[in-house]
RNA sequence: GGCCCCGUAGCUCAGUGGAUAGAGCGGUGGACUUCGAAUCCACGCGCGGAGGUUCGAUUCCUCCCGGGGCCA
């Protein structure tokens, strides 16, 4: 929300003797802004909400902001603005500068972000992107919001999975088939071809192809390192004695039942690991645990944070941020997901199809809730017509444009002025930009990305409208129009960036 | 059997209490001697079903139907 609109809403607030929240109308001959505050008063003060609506609207027509404010349907008031107010809203979205729409958190805080996290069995898939696609997207916009991020990636070097891998590799150098379930495919072959343990071969791959992906890791953790400090954890937790093994109490902190820590032979369990990864997470001195989690795994998070309670912290403190599942087709038929088998579609060849910045928005275009489905043949064939270049022509095409600018030159935010009444669509433009704050708010409270590429095509939509219109070079309004230009690419680049998207300056 | 997610336009999806529910793709017809036509403009169809909560429900609650997933 930018500092005029919270103004506005103050003053409002004022008036109304009760919170306003303002919202754009759907029709525009409606007003620039509405607000439905009189019918949520009504019930409380007994009285019509039409006639609260009219002193409302009486005291916010006093407004310097407000051109004229009317009455409508069952009590709403509709509010339009000043062309001044439009002028100093654009002014204010140019001065901030790289830094509109940031720093919204009011308690900035120190969070983790745990992603992807695929044991080092074989290359990224797709459905391991949309984990780094979408725990990347939240990352950025966390840290846009103010909070300090920490990447990490989070693998098992030592079960039984990574036995079967090497062993899969062993085969292959041997000439031998795969033991049973092992891992087979051309990967497994090239890795064969390489002498020495294969694993940190194999990990070093899968960085590589995140990197090419736009997701960066700070930090790799392994299990072997974390399962030492497992006496310290369950030192730590509520636990009891049962049947010869070692119990964590979960069932009293939220989980539906209570887990086993050690087994009656003295082996930990995985849950043991997780309880000593958790532990060494919070010793790190983080104030929030994100864990980017497939929905197949939603039945684990009862008992992280039973375990983030255990051990003295909230147990909202540790989020599982959960994403529904990628299922591919091709050609309309289903593709096998199966990593061991050779047949899964891995996220090299996907980018190399469809590109990493198609591949980026089109994972994190949809709600993480959603199951997204996706045709490779057709994602590949119609790349064209993908939003994600609809977005960015609309970037690369003011990049164009102020090229061109005299001495490619914009205005200073306090030397761009009015000059004549303002366009429909410069106004209509000028309020999606000041949207900006707050849809980047409420994206990174939500922690769902989808909700900037849903508003970031809504500004491309805005601008090639307003730009289809009016003249911006060698018009008597060039000043602001460099102006307005200049602030909407600064707002869709910052978009695009949210997403791990390019802002490209040509196509 | 228990739990989680989802049913919105022909297709893929936005919309977590407001006015006449929106985009893209696909279809039809228009707009380039003009700063970038990868653009713009015009035309159609829709909230799975039944109750409840209230001034008002696609949105919140209950049940049912349908799709997907996890656990047992």
């Amino acid at each position: 929300m930018t500092d005029l609109l919270q103004q506005l809403i103050a003053d409002l607030t004022l008036a109304a003797g009760a919170p306003v929240a303002l919202e754009r109308p759907s029709d525009v001959d409606h007003g620039d802004y509405a607000t439905n505050v009189a019918l949520q008063l009504a019930g409380r003060l007994g009285r019509p909400p039409r006639e609260i609506a009219e002193e409302l609207a009486g005291a916010a027509g006093n407004l310097d902001a407000v051109a004229e404010a009317s009455v409508a349907g069952p009590g709403f008031v509709n509010l339009r603005l000043t062309d001044s107010w439009f002028l100093q809203a654009l002014r204010e979205t140019l001065a901030a500068g790289e830094t509109f729409g940031s720093g919204s958190s009011a308690a900035p805080e120190r969070v983790q972000v745990e992603m992807v996290s695929a044991n080092p069995t074989g290359p990224i898939t797709v459905a391991s992107a949309r984990n780094g696609a979408y725990g990347d997207s939240v990352a950025r916009l966390l840290a846009f919001a103010g909070h300090t991020v920490e990447r990490e990636y989070y693998y098992n070097d030592a079960g039984g999975q990574m036995d079967l891998f090497r062993a899969s590799v062993e085969a292959a150098r041997l000439g031998q088939d795969p033991p049973e379930d092992g891992y087979h495919g051309d990967y497994i072959a090239e890795l064969a071809a390489q002498p020495g343990d294969p694993v940190p071969r194999m990990l070093a791959g899968i960085e590589a192809s995140l990197e090419r992906f736009r997701v960066h890791f700070d930090t790799f953790e392994r299990q072997s390192v974390v399962e030492t400090e497992i006496p310290e954890a369950i030192a730590l937790l509520d636990t009891f004695e049962q049947d010869g093994a070692l119990w964590a109490r979960t069932s009293a902190h939220g989980d539906e039942k209570d887990r086993v820590l050690v087994r009656t032979d003295g082996t930990p369990t995985y849950f043991a690991a997780d309880a000593a990864y958790v532990r060494r997470k919070y010793a790190k001195g983080f104030d929030r645990l994100f864990y980017v989690l497939g929905a197949d795994h939603h039945g684990y998070v009862a008992r992280l944070q039973a375990l983030a309670e255990m051990l003295g912290h909230p147990r909202d403190s540790l989020e599982a941020l959960i994403y529904q599942l990628v299922h591919l087709t091709r050609g309309g038929e289903a593709t096998k997901m199966s990593k061991r088998r050779g047949d899964v579609v891995f996220l090299d060849d996907f980018i190399d199809e469809i590109g990493v910045d198609a591949a980026r928005w089109y994972l994190v275009s949809r709600g993480h809730d959603q199951t997204i489905e996706i045709d490779v043949d057709l994602a590949a064939e119609k790349s064209a017509k993908n939003p994600v270049f609809y977005v960015q022509y609309a970037h690369a095409r003011i990049a164009g444009i102020l090229r061109n600018a005299p001495g490619g030159v914009v205005a200073q935010s306090h030397e761009v002025d009015l000059a004549g009444a303002l366009a429909a669509e410069e106004r209509e433009l000028v309020k999606r930009l000041a949207e900006f704050p707050a849809v980047a708010a409420e994206a990174a409270q939500r922690r769902a990305p989808h909700a900037i590429s849903t508003y970031a095509i809504r500004v491309a939509d805005d601008f090639h409208r307003f730009y289809h219109h009016h003249k911006v070079l060698g018009s008597p309004q060039e000043t602001l129009r460099l102006g307005l230009c200049a602030a909407t690419r600064n707002v869709v680049a910052r978009c695009l960036d949210l997403v791990g998207v390019e802002a490209p300056e040509r196509m």
